[in-house]
DNA sequence: AATGAATGAGGGTTCATTCAT
DNA sequence: CATGAATGAACCCTCATTCAT
């Protein structure tokens, strides 16, 4: 892509070819699905040649695979970023609440790909080890930040850092993942900007409740 | 096609065949999804003629908005006979969480053919009303319970009815629709019975706990 | 079809669904041609049960058979109407070509049916002799109007009943049924009221001339 | 591609296949109709993929209407090479007469797939210009050639040049459109050489003199 | 690295026709 | 006489993938 370095890289030129592709599958698979995208779209999107995609990824199944890898990159970058370590228990929890809800919120993408990836069982995630990568360090994080907060008596005994961690994503994605059939259901736009906005003071409202301890007279 | 002659009418052309051809769409949709499934494999599954299907349904997607009410429809059966409000508040509450979760424990038809819905942006719930007839009762009764619970000081004030359904139902519905990354991202198996008894106990705990007032010395 | 019969006459039942069904099938092929028709179709513009048409004719072929009949018997009946005979030769011959514009200019479906015949290889009238007694009167109508023109000197010797009736059938069939095509071709709407009045002045003219004897000084 | 190395380019990819296609679609059409005819047999015919239908033609219509392009270009290429004005207007007027008969005798497709494109209400013409192209200059010539014979006293005035065409045009056409329905109908064999050139004769003999003026003694 | 041509295996849908009542 | 259910054979078209250059 950068004109200017292609005489003496010639490999940036293959690579931006394969970035390419992969922000149009990105883009395609988010729209259609896995199923639904075509690759013949994809090529067209990318503006490349569609036997290039057989060059890159081998299959569509591959480069499907490659664009779940990016997803969960991403999330991982901007998680890592939060150093919820740094901040008092209740505060940082709510930062993690926020953040969770947040980044599904502006990355209808994530929440697409990871709905599509379950429906087909979780398949693209064989032999790809990135995931746990992934996942682990929330987990830590949260075990630390529950026993800070049972220390200074802001959260209750027992939690499961896991189950936390379920239970405050299942809360946004469940909202996002499901907005078309909870509209019908409930008769009004769920996505509009008061409705998220609503949503997401209800979670932080709801999961920092939870977590509280039952304070006796 | 009268139902009122069913019982003594020996032969149910027809209508025999609608409905077998429904419950093999359904299995099939949850297998493979809208995309995935095939309209060969539905016909050869209800041992029928493919053509059938069109006689009945019309299309491929006239199938599946059949299926889709009729997994709503049967939701809707299985709530309404849970008549919570002749519970104590914080009794009828827990056992609105667990139905919640017990009934996506034991339908993935239901979680799949959701998922897949909202991934096809809810396009066969145009024109059919049947999802809102099912939702709103709901509502409704959480209100109730709210308020009762209110009253007698075991629930916080201030909560929406819809909100607090959107926490409860997304906490136990990520669970099951997700599962498949869950377990990966997490390195164990969230699917076994153990797993799902303590996601259980965790969603009841969790949920009634946000619901509890701060009670102060 | 009438009501008050129905009771003692059985016969004029079916006898209705028959010619129902005919002109429902006449009006469909007419639109869309033998292949373009849908029995289904047919059946729903005649509201009867489609069975019914392999009941009265057997299959979708026989139908067509039968609506050919139909069209060609229609046209006889107007024909021998003219009474030729009975007026002074060039007359008479103008009566001819005017008639057989004009029949074509208000029977669509007698075009349309019988291209769509011939590009069929005119396979459905085999067996049927309708066709002939249909046509050998105009010749010998118009032998006999020729006689008697050369008799008087208004037409010219030689010419050929047959060929004449080509002629004069040719340039008004010609019209109707390539119009779509001579109407792009020419870029100007050759259906429009003044373009038949035209071209059937035209025709006349052109005809009456072709049969006029060369008068030397 | 590039036309001017095909000469020594030895393999001619993909336009080879597009040409071989597009005859076999021709004859297929000829045969049995746009709808009688079958993608699956054009491609046999051709002996390439059937895929290779859509890659070049998109469809099986957008197929269609490339034959029909074909076909009005073969008959302006031949019409464009009679070089009427350089004939005496009679001679020229017969020539015309002539080739519009032969070329109709020599080709079964122009006929057949003609009727059929009207059959379909000219659809496959939208948006094509071809046909214009095709048709005018012809148009120019019969006036030239009027105005000629106008002028020397071997035609008479006021005879308009497109319905002098389509005169010519439907005597010939109606008669090989027609054959299987007027063979039929006058129980004879109008197709066979004999009938053939009587056909011509008459057509030649009928026309010219409808041109001819009225010679008063 | 990149391309256009080519392929094979279906996919959803249609339709004339027959069955059973 | 009349009907709704059912069938089987295709039909047009699509798509992921590979070939040849």
């Amino acid at each position: 892509m950068p004109p200017a370095e292609k005489l003496h890289n010639r490999k940036e030129v293959g690579d931006g070819t394969r970035t390419v592709l992969l922000s149009a599958a990105r883009a395609a698979f988010t729209e259609k699905g896995l199923e639904g995208a075509r690759v013949d779209d994809i090529a067209r999107r990318a503006g490349v040649n569609k036997q290039l995609v057989y060059h890159y990824f081998g299959s569509k199944d591959g480069l499907y695979t490659a664009v779940l890898e990016q997803v969960y990159r991403q999330i991982r970058e901007q998680e890592s970023a939060l150093d919820l370590d740094s901040f008092p228990p209740e505060e940082a929890m709510r930062k993690l609440i926020e953040f969770s809800f947040d980044y599904l919120a502006r990355s209808p993408d994530f929440v697409r790909i990871l709905a599509d990836e379950n429906a087909h069982g979780g398949q693209h995630l064989q032999g790809s080890d990135i995931v746990k990568e992934v996942n682990r360090p929330i987990i830590e994080v949260i075990r630390k930040t529950l026993e800070r907060g049972v220390e200074c008596g802001v959260f209750r005994r027992g939690l499961e850092p896991l189950h936390v961690y379920l239970s405050i994503a299942g809360m946004s994605f469940f909202y996002f993942a499901n907005q078309h059939t909870l509209s019908r259901a409930f008769d009004t736009d769920l996505g509009t900007a008061r409705g998220v906005a609503e949503r997401r003071a209800h979670i932080v409202d709801f999961a920092l409740n939870a977590l509280r301890p039952l304070k006796l007279a």
